[in-house]
DNA sequence: CTGTTGATCTGCT
DNA sequence: GCAGATCAACAGT
């Protein structure tokens, strides 16, 4: 295993979730390890309206105001959480990286579990999916991934630029003509 | 203290 | 394709 280390994440928030594409995120959950390859994110950096930090620090958003390299996890729409990497560069306040999809690689039978045996096209397939898959809540704010622990990214497949496609994120109403969603058409 | 709003998912049509 | 679920955090009073 290769993790990848802090540096990779102190640099500039739309850069990361582009290369983050073709990671390996691995989750260690009561002594079982599940994981996947990333193949989607969104880039939330602290000049977008978007961002959750845009407009200054709060209790909730914190996290994002951090080191980088470690997690920021919100909960959504009364049902979900969603989880992210906090990446930026050094004169940057804050800025993170939502992990949208990944490829379920490693304990397939555990996400299925924590999902009502879902078929495992839709195991992962949202960043409110996933995080149910890997029993992700909010007690899971502020784990470093760059230490192996109970939650990390390492180095995968690597990914063409020709394979990665550029959009609009989803479900936000500002900033939507900023293409910072990453997709890998195939692996 | 109260009202509003989501970086979504699911199930039904 | 679309409505409903469901609640924590925020902004405004």
């Amino acid at each position: 295993m290769n993790i990848i280390p802090e540096s990779f994440y102190a640099r500039d928030t739309v850069l990361v979730a582009r290369e983050l594409l073709g990671a390996m995120l691995y989750r260690e959950f009561n002594g079982i390890l599940m994981g996947g390859i990333i193949t989607e994110t969104e880039a939330y950096r602290f000049d977008d309206p978007a961002c959750h930090a845009y407009r200054g620090k709060t209790e909730r958003n914190a996290a994002l105001f951090g080191p980088v390299g470690h997690t920021y996890v919100y909960f959504i729409y009364g049902n979900h959480y969603c989880v992210n990497v906090v990446s930026r560069t050094a004169d940057a306040p804050s800025g993170g990286v939502l992990i949208r999809a990944l490829k379920p690689v490693i304990g397939i039978e555990y996400m299925q579990h924590n999902r009502a045996n879902q078929p495992i096209a839709h195991l992962t397939s949202g960043p409110g999916k996933l995080t149910q898959a890997l029993a992700i809540t909010k007690s899971d704010i502020g784990i470093d991934v760059t230490r192996q622990g109970p939650l990390y990214i390492a180095h995968g497949h690597s990914i063409d630029q020709s394979n990665i496609q550029a959009t609009p994120r989803i479900g936000i109403k500002e900033g939507t003509d900023l293409l910072w969603r990453f997709v890998v058409r195939e692996l």
